[in-house]
DNA sequence: TATGCGTGGCC
DNA sequence: TGGCCAAGCAT
């Protein structure tokens, strides 16, 4: 195990708070997110949530009808588990929407229906971990806790023009501590935290050229000094994707689409899909695992090829048109996890993640 | 510590 | 087009 990690120049941090929280209450907080509209410790917690790897564009939507259907942490823990996974699709990583649950009940159980305000217990709750807790604690109550995500990393790598790898556990766990000490507590902790947030999505850049003359840190950042923005964060590079073929079956007598639900760990545990099969299979392949499970197909058309990535897999989805005979479902052995659904049912009740919709266009 | 877990936008 | 990336967490 490698010994903890102390940055270098990190006398450049306390210089970098000022700057930070002048900019954010000026212009800089011009971002109009629903979430800061009343951040309620319920709100916070929800829109953190669902801010973990996703982009705040994207969030806006779902944060907004997801507190439509659920407006308190009462409603989140009774919620029915098909609408909840409902207002969830297409937002992926879909644990986080079980883990609220989760959480949820164990606060209407153990906290009396509010969040706890200390951060082993917010921690304790399953979705949190130590960026959120510090997130719900200093925007909801002022806590003084840093939460350092990827946009602090970067923001803090180039400052101090650090080649330490963001992806180790270690950088984060040395620049919570570096930081820390210089936390104000109050309405600025909630500030300087969400500065960060803001400069890091509009102004220090991922990728591309960041907006370096619009930057409060411009003055005491060391890349900036060497022209060198680009060459931070250093980062691991991720594994390759494993390459998988899929083939989809649009399986259907009449307007009656057969539906499988995943099993409940794994890849979009939980979810609906259209029953497939490893492979790229043939007409023939599907005409002999038509007659292995006792169907009886009256017409069998092939439907475009598409592509879906996942972070850690690549499908290559290949696809089936199956139109069964009437009656053939009163014969057929019929997996008995599947439902039939009408293309209605499919958009208004049925949870599809992404990877499945490239074949929605082709119910009819 | 490494890996599994989604999706869509940007260059 | 392909690769990178986003307000991470659980195991």
């Amino acid at each position: 195990m490698k010994p903890a990690l102390t940055l270098n120049h990190a006398d450049i941090l306390p210089g970098i708070i000022q700057p930070l929280l002048t900019w954010y209450k000026g212009q800089a907080s011009d971002r109009q997110l629903p979430w800061r509209l009343s951040p309620t410790p319920y709100h916070t917690w929800l829109s953190e949530i669902m801010l973990q790897q996703t982009r705040a564009a994207a969030v806006i939507p779902y944060y907004e009808r997801f507190l439509a259907a659920l407006p308190d942490i009462a409603a989140l823990a009774a919620a029915d588990d098909e609408m909840l996974m409902k207002l969830w699709q297409g937002l992926g990583y879909y644990s986080r929407a079980r883990n609220l649950k989760k959480a949820a009940q164990v606060i209407v159980a153990e906290h009396g229906g509010r969040l706890p305000q200390e951060h082993k217990a917010l921690l304790a709750l399953p979705g949190i971990g130590r960026y959120t807790a510090s997130a719900i604690g200093s925007i909801a109550w002022g806590k003084p806790w840093p939460a350092v995500d990827g946009n602090v990393l970067r923001v803090i790598m180039r400052v101090l023009a650090c080649s330490e790898d963001i992806m180790a556990a270690r950088t984060r766990t040395a620049v919570e501590k570096a930081l820390a000490p210089h936390y104000p507590t109050g309405s600025d902790a909630s500030a300087l935290n969400q500065a960060f947030m803001d400069l890091g999505a509009t102004v220090c850049l991922p990728h591309g050229t960041p907006h370096c003359p619009a930057c409060p840190l411009q003055q005491l950042c060391l890349a900036h000094d060497n022209g060198q923005e680009q060459k931070y964060p250093v980062k691991a590079a991720a594994k390759p994707r494993r390459q998988e073929d899929r083939t989809i079956l649009l399986l259907h007598q009449g307007s009656a689409y057969a539906l499988h639900q995943r099993p409940a760990k794994g890849l979009l545990a939980g979810l609906w899909e259209f029953p497939n099969l490893p492979g790229r299979l043939s007409q023939q392949d599907i005409e002999a695992w038509l007659q292995c499970h006792g169907y009886r197909a009256s017409q069998i058309k092939p439907l475009p090829a598409a592509r879906h990535i996942f972070s850690h897999v690549e499908w290559h989805l290949s696809g089936w048109d199956i139109q069964l005979q009437a009656d053939c479902l009163q014969t057929a052995e019929c997996p008995a996890s599947l439902r039939w659904a009408s293309a209605a049912e499919i958009s208004n009740t049925y949870s599809i993640p992404s990877a499945f919709t490239y074949y929605l266009p082709y119910i009819k």
